[in-house]
DNA sequence: CCGCCGTAGATTGTCAACAATCTACTGTCT
DNA sequence: AGACAGTAGATTGTTGACAATCTACGGCGG
């Protein structure tokens, strides 16, 4: 479940309450816009509103959920803009990411690429959406992972169940995209592991462009960012 | 002092403890690997440890401090290796916003940069090494608030303030570059106005290399990061 | 009937105290 | 003398309570 090298130097309430939130909003069971209250989610998950309030303010410094003086945290909507910048900025990062990893790339990175590889081609097309983004998600983590770059896997973070988010969306709207995981997946597969960082690069770019055009044909709120009541 | 479009849609004492120590670290004050004891910022500052829990857990989220269970939070401290990942971090990123500046320059926007531009001119060499990047962050952060991208500028201020301590370290060990700053900076507000996204990307790669040349000359730690008593 | 103002309830911002854990020092044993 | 265990002090993690602020509802006036 956790992505391969990150250690745990500080686990605390406040992390442990920043892992719940962010996993129930990548699976959409915290919906954008949806108001958290600190009372409530510091009796639900058993603990006090001081760690609650720390992991809203580190979630607030990754922009999942936006803090208002006085009101609240509320999750963040994610709008057509939102799309565009998460795509965006994580072509930025990732680009770079592959490039890293291609001269990096160890042998245990490889194998678990495999193995995740593996999983995507054997799940038949009818495959939980949840389960398609996990192994999405999952591959490339270990891109991160082998880029070694302890930066660049805060940005990925940052940026992460908002991908998450988006791709349940997409496969939920459109479910033949697990078959097509596979195939666009093996192929970076073999480009990492070739040695070429500018191949790594542009096979890292295309992949995202793909997906982005893919992401576009959602339908989701395009204007400002009211959607609360 | 703020950036340009920067609201303060969240002015809480925590907010305050963050940006001073933001502050405090970027002019070298704060060394890395300091111990930063809660209690001691907190009447320091005039304030509750609750505020400065939370101002030091958005601080590690930011990589800016490392939180270690029960030991507290100390300044991370910066290898030759974070030379190395805030750069490329930073060139990933800053190429990113150049490219989307160019179609969104505002004549508000070259306006400042003109403003910056004239002052790093008029200042004689031997400047404050402490303005000399003031001036060099803002010309930046010009740059990014174009870019009108709330994820990019969220990864600009989290390596913002580590910039600029390499930046002071190195102003104050190469006391020459002041005068090197205009022209460059002068070349980029050139190409960023001309239009051509794919010019914008190069002309920022160029800044970014030459920048990294220049911060590479630096004596940093090269190791582990074990600094501190 | 519609809009404005004041109050009550709810929610967040802040604080001070308690509990858990770590660090450093001291004393003892080999 | 050197090394180890035990203890005291300091520091962090967590909690519950108090104060400031906002939202929603109801009454009043136009």
């Amino acid at each position: 479940m956790i992505p391969l090298g990150a250690s745990a130097p500080r686990a605390t309430l406040a992390d442990y309450v920043v892992q719940v939130i962010r996993e129930k909003t990548a699976t959409g069971e915290l919906r954008p816009g949806e108001h958290l209250r600190e009372a409530e989610l510091a009796t639900a998950l058993g603990v006090s509103r001081g760690p609650v309030r720390e992991a809203l303010a580190i979630l607030e410094a990754e922009g999942q959920v936006e803090i208002r003086r006085h009101r609240g945290a509320f999750v963040s909507v994610l709008t057509q803009r939102d799309v565009e910048e998460v795509h965006s900025l994580r072509a930025a990062v990732e680009t770079l990411a592959a490039e890293r990893a291609v001269t990096r790339l160890s042998p245990a990175h490889l194998a678990e690429m495999d193995r995740i590889l593996q999983a995507m081609k054997v799940t038949p097309g009818s495959v939980e959406p949840q389960e398609a983004v996990r192994l999405d998600l999952a591959f490339h983590d270990v891109i991160y992972d082998a880029a070694d770059h302890a930066r660049l896997r805060r940005v990925w973070t940052s940026i992460r169940s908002q991908v998450a988010f988006f791709l349940h969306t997409r496969n939920v709207n459109f479910p033949d995209f697990p078959t097509v995981g596979f195939p666009e997946h093996h192929e970076l597969r073999t480009v990492l592991s070739g040695g070429d960082a500018q191949a790594a690069r542009s096979a890292v770019e295309k992949h995202m462009t793909g997906s982005y055009s893919r992401l576009r044909q959602l339908q989701l709120p395009a204007g400002s960012e009211d959607d609360r009541p």
